[in-house]
DNA sequence: GTGATGACATTGA
DNA sequence: ATCAATGCCATCA
């Protein structure tokens, strides 16, 4: 499915020292109700091996907490490396989606869906 | 084909 | 604020 071809591109234009939702990336990908679908595809790693996977958190900040990363904070040091802030809370790492959160706006969306189409995919 | 699973999100108590 | 219940939908067994 090209909805996995949309993720990838969408997931390499995550901003350096930012991170983005699965939510928030399935709606650039003109698929509101695919959160899931991006965590399985970066559990699975069908978005290739160029994904900064370490910027997608849940719609809270929440650190996924799964082990596809080397160790299980390798995504809090990768992220704290780039910048971003990491907190333990009660619950687990959590990142400020506030200040660190990646701020699309709708011109931003229409972007990715210009360049998806002139992709065919 | 059916049913279970999941790096999610939203709603309502 | 916290927690459970729903909704969701591509994969996989």
């Amino acid at each position: 499915m090209d909805f996995y071809e949309r993720a990838a591109i969408v997931c390499r234009s995550i901003p350096v020292g930012r991170v983005a939702s699965y939510g928030q990336i399935a709606l650039l990908c003109g698929k509101p109700k695919h959160a899931r679908q991006v965590g399985y595809a970066l559990n699975k790693g069908k978005l290739g091996a160029d994904i900064p996977a370490h910027r997608v958190v849940n719609g809270q900040g929440f650190l996924s907490g799964a082990a596809a990363f080397e160790t299980f904070d390798m995504q809090k040091t990768l992220l704290q490396g780039e910048g971003v802030e990491v907190r333990q809370t009660g619950k687990g790492w959590q990142t400020d989606m506030g200040r660190y959160g990646w701020k699309t706006t709708l011109a931003d969306a229409e972007g990715f869906r210009a360049r998806f189409e002139e992709r065919g995919i």
